[in-house]
RNA sequence: GUGGCCAUCGUUCAAUGGUUAGGACCGCGGUUUGUGGAGCCGCAGAUGAGGGUUCAAUUCCCUCUGGCCACCCCA
């Protein structure tokens, strides 16, 4: 047995796991696809000053969970692996000039991305994401727009109960003002908090609303609401946001705590929840607004909004749910043969067939007939085509077992055909 | 990163401080020699790795690796 194995919170898939991220990757790159977003391939790694200064050093997911590359000596420059697609994005979006285009800029991809967290299941360290970004646009229409593509693309998978809860968490403007109250409001209770938790109330604030201690959590229930601290900008935003929402059919659930992990987001932030979910797998996915974002990375202010996805998680949820996603198979033919001899007219054969748009695979490994249609057989074949010692070819329909014996090539792909229409 | 539970053929389950660690499924082959699905027969295949305790360890202890759960955080 060999030693190696994949490394921890990074999987293979393979089979049917495979076939259902490739699944909701196609069903994610048609919905965006076909609501006018692009896609975009960026590297999988970036200078690592990109994500401290656009993530902000302080979170997690910069201070202890990125995956720093060791430099080569020739390299100056040191490199992370990305955690989350957006800096990336945005950082792609002002290196191309992508302004002199049309606004907003839409952008998606489905890609994988490295947290050096530890692993449960829906959380690795190796992990995909659906993300959507559209950059260049301040309305609230943008925001309409982005969230409802969540959501529908989430419903049209059969996760028809998928919660949207939604949140303004202010600009640079009023946060301030709001963070103080906060801080003026747990400021009573700072001994009895734990150690994170003071933390917070230093520096973060917003964050203590999230907080699972319960000394914590009691205190959030009587905190002031972020709502009421909005300035009429931002409280103006949201509310066409929630109104669009509504006209566009997309159910909303107001969560005046909801903050979100990443600094650079403002006003507009959303997630997507199923109920019922234990732990971390109901969160399926969130975005927000980060009209900052392009400004702190060294770009001119730029307004955008983007949703993250997790396609493992929703996997998983499909999965639970006994929901199918799996494409349905081709009819697929099978050349056998009768000796070895034939190999090379058995492979002919089917790129031919393959060639007319069925699919067909010629059975290539040493073996009697019989093991040849039991494969067949198994791999679910409609029609096995031999290849007779004296070159003639047998027709065979594998639903029946009822052979014949087509003259010449043409008829062959004729009878082929018409078996695999009537499936 | 902290704490807890766990680890036997590819999969799923047995068993034991002491002969060749057992079954089922899957795979491969055979069933009288050129025709699939059933049945029957056979073959292959595992104690995650490394230390220790012991006359003897798969079984007890430690470390590592990996999985799961909670926390942290997040997708």
């Amino acid at each position: 047995m060999s030693g190696f194995q994949a490394p921890r919170g990074m999987r293979d898939l393979f089979g049917a796991d495979a076939a259902a991220v490739t699944a909701v990757e196609r069903a994610a790159y048609a919905a965006a696809e076909a609501a006018g977003y692009q896609r975009i391939i960026s590297p999988i790694a970036e200078e690592s000053a990109l994500f401290e200064r656009g993530i902000g050093g302080a979170t997690d997911v910069v201070a202890k969970e990125l995956y720093r590359l060791a430099p080569h000596a020739e390299d100056s420059t040191p490199l992370a692996l990305r955690p989350e697609a957006t800096a990336g994005i945005l950082r792609a979006y002002i290196q191309h000039g992508m302004r002199s285009a049309p606004q907003p800029v839409r952008l998606v991809t489905v890609a994988p991305f490295f947290r050096h967290d530890r692993p449960q299941k829906g959380r690795y360290r190796q992990f995909t994401q659906f993300n959507v970004e559209a950059i260049g646009d301040a309305g609230p229409g943008i925001d309409i727009e982005v969230i409802e593509l969540g959501a529908s693309f989430l419903k049209q998978l059969g996760l028809t109960d998928v919660e949207v809860h939604f949140n303004s968490v202010g600009c640079s403007g009023c946060r301030p003002a709001y963070a103080a109250a906060l801080r003026a409001h747990f400021a009573p209770i700072e001994g009895e908090l734990g150690e994170v938790d003071r933390t917070r109330l230093r520096d973060n604030p917003l964050r203590l609303l999230d907080s699972k201690d319960a000394a914590a959590v009691r205190r959030a229930e009587s905190a002031p609401a972020l709502p009421g601290h909005l300035c009429d900008a931002c409280a103006a935003h949201a509310d066409v946001v929630r109104a669009g929402l509504d006209v566009a059919g997309v159910k909303v659930i107001d969560a005046p705590r909801l903050v979100r992990g990443l600094d650079y987001y403002s006003r507009t932030a959303w997630e997507y929840l199923l109920p019922g979910v234990e732990g971390q797998q109901g969160a399926l996915g969130g975005g927000g607004r980060y009209d900052g974002l392009a400004a702190l990375i060294g770009g001119t202010a730029t307004p955008a909004i983007g949703f993250a996805i997790g396609v493992d998680r929703v996997v998983h949820a499909l999965h639970d749910r006994k929901i199918e996603t799996g494409a349905v198979a081709q009819p697929l033919t099978v050349i056998c043969g009768i000796g070895e001899g034939s190999i090379g007219e058995r492979i002919r054969l089917a790129s031919l067939l393959r060639a007319t748009g069925s699919a067909a695979r010629a059975d290539v490994t040493p073996r009697k007939i019989g093991k040849q249609l039991e494969g067949a057989s198994r791999d679910g074949a409609v029609a096995v085509i031999i290849v007779e010692p004296d070159g003639r070819y047998s027709l065979r329909a594998m639903i029946d077992g009822k052979q014949e014996e087509p003259t010449d090539e043409a008829s062959v792909l004729r009878a082929v055909a018409a078996l695999v229409k009537r499936t």
